[in-house]
DNA sequence: ATTCATGCAAACGGTTTGCAGTATA
DNA sequence: TATACTGCAAACCGTTTGCATGAAT
């Protein structure tokens, strides 16, 4: 986990590597991607987080910026099929981990940090013949300690 | 894997014990998804395909028909990303032996039928207190025999 | 000066909903 | 005839796009 200013110049250096600028707008939804690296933000909760610090933001932007980090894998877009898409920040080591439990109760996301699928994609490429270049691996239940109650998130379940 | 008559008997009476008619629009949007059991088909091409048979068939019933099968689990719906939600009639054998291979050359959707989440699970249960009530695990990537040319499918690559 | 990026508002497309009409028990 | 269900069209809402303006080499 580096700090925020290094993460960002490292990020700088990957988009003017293939020609793109570090605005002020991109610059700003960086920063609010990682400043909420475990929140798995929609488009618009990034817009409303980015506004606070770039009023004169723009909607459209926002969405621009999101799929332009997606193409250069800065972020992963997701579906947790709530009907929004929802984007994260990509770290390397994510790469094989990058598994969530999501509560029916409280609609929180967790993410799980083991490598699972490894194995599983070794024999999809032997036997199968299919090479993996992403996975996605989502769990859907309830944590025993939630009560749909005390969760820190809004309680609102993902359907 | 029953014949279609016998398995549509089986729905009829899962949706009657609940209080639910099979209307002739139900057991056409029923036939469309046992006639292409592997095909995970939008609610748009459920729709074409069931007013081949019921013509006057408007799609908003179709929703309503498969947002019903959905909530009796009678079908899954699902979402690949690419925008549309797909949904696909849910087996028992299912359960944990439902993964995905999406080839992102032509968007072809191969099922794979190995149990490979079942002892992940029971550690969730154990490790983590989270009780899995229903799982996704989609891998991304390409079969090593697809050229984009030779597929049976349209090649329209999911984003 | 040319190129890329932004903001605004309108368009888009999949899905849902209100409502009046229809079928079924 | 009461209740569930359907068809139509309009509304909805997340997302994308056209276009004129603006920033940065």
């Amino acid at each position: 986990m580096t700090c925020v200013t290094e993460e960002l110049s490292r990020i700088n250096k990957r988009l003017s590597a293939q020609g793109y600028k570090l605005t002020p707008q991109r610059d700003a939804t960086l920063r609010v991607l990682l400043e909420n690296e475990k929140e798995h933000l929609s488009a618009e909760e990034v817009f409303m987080l980015v506004r606070q610090q770039s009023p004169k933001i723009g909607i459209a932007t926002v969405y621009r910026v999101l799929e332009l980090f997606s193409e250069l894998h800065i972020v992963e877009k997701m579906n947790f099929g709530d009907g929004v898409a929802r984007y994260d920040l990509r770290s390397e080591e994510h790469e094989h981990m990058h598994h969530h439990l999501i509560c029916r109760e409280c609609g929180e996301v967790r993410e799980i940090m083991e490598d699972w699928l490894s194995l599983l994609e070794k024999r999809l490429e032997t036997e199968y013949g299919f090479t993996v270049t992403d996975h996605r691996l989502d769990f859907y239940g309830s944590f025993r300690d939630c009560t749909n109650n005390n969760c820190k998130h809004n309680c609102k379940a993902v359907s």
